[in-house]
DNA sequence: GTCTATATGAAGATAGAC
DNA sequence: GTCTATCTTCATATAGAC
């Protein structure tokens, strides 16, 4: 999942895109909009990529490639507890960070597509939802399996925490998530 | 927030719209494909409704006269343990029997610009939010009432819980909810 | 309540010059 | 890397007959 193929002017059409896709979302936002964010052209827009689809992939593969780094690191994690813990700290972090255009990648309808059918999307999901589980995917373990993946990609963008700044989020979204978990939660 | 002011007609373009919004989102659902899964021509579904975004609306009254009722269930109990308890029980209710078309409700790019700016909308939202953070709106319970407005309602459509029947899926949900919250989870 | 026909604009996309 | 100009398709929406 690399983003360093990219060069400047793809990733000022990538930054562009993921501002607009975030608020208007991807089917609410023309090139014509991607390209007067820019200062550009549509025809400007077209030679960095060859269809709007691909830039929704660029995006989603930006936003995407620190999430692969989060699931790795749990994975590399022998101990069941610590790999979750790994991956929802890690998981929080990145949510609160790019917590103003999370929400829009998680749930577009185009989005939602593409990391359904377009590989590595799928893979990648099935890693994350993998160390979620655990070993015994009952009935249980997939709600709360789902229920963290929407709570904290889809809470950090939601107005009642819109004034609360980032460390605050970040901790009690991780108390949250650990609560869900049976996770050790004070520290 | 009345849904009986509709005719036959209306409702069948409500109806059709629903489903093709949910797969496809707002943006991403033109006034053709409605006609189309009415068997009908555009200019018929015109005469129902005066714009797009008046079938927009239709919609949101339609699913939310639900969790009005919902909230005011839990408004009228006067312990905060009891009105807690009804509305997520309620709402949880909703959700899995609307899993299908809840999550675009919230997170389509239309409808959330509807939600947050076009009466009665955001007056009932801050209704369930007002019963959801209780007396002491600190951080822990704001972030812990957008998790569970957004848990509960993304959780039911995501592709983990896709083949979990609505019983059980009520009943975990439910169950991750009082556990948030410290209701008490048994019974 | 539904139709045919049409107006008007904007969308995605391409050709070819600078 | 950006431009002007253009193509085609599809969008929302309207007029007026049956």
């Amino acid at each position: 999942m690399d983003t360093a193929t990219h060069t400047a002017a793809q990733s000022r059409v990538v930054d562009a895109a993921l501002e607009l896709f975030a608020v208007r979302g991807v089917n609410g936002t023309s090139l014509q909009m991607i390209a007067d964010a820019l200062g550009v052209t549509k025809a400007a827009v077209y030679h960095q990529f060859p269809s709007k689809e691909q830039i929704v992939v660029a995006t989603a593969e930006t936003e995407l490639a620190r999430l692969d780094a989060a699931v790795t690191a749990a994975e590399a994690e022998e101990d069941r507890s610590r790999a979750l813990e790994v991956l929802l700290s890690q998981v929080v972090d990145l949510a609160v960070e790019r917590r103003h255009v999370v929400s829009t990648l998680m749930h577009d309808p185009v989005v939602v597509r593409l990391l359904a059918t377009h590989e590595p999307f799928p893979r990648l999901m099935a890693r994350v939802s993998r160390v979620l589980l655990g070993a015994a995917p009952t009935a249980e373990a997939r709600v709360r399996a789902a229920m963290t993946q929407i709570a904290i990609g889809g809470a950090v963008s939601h107005p009642l925490v819109a004034d609360i700044d980032d460390d605050t989020l970040r901790s009690e979204l991780l108390r949250m998530a650990r609560r869900l978990f049976g996770l050790p939660v004070d520290r």
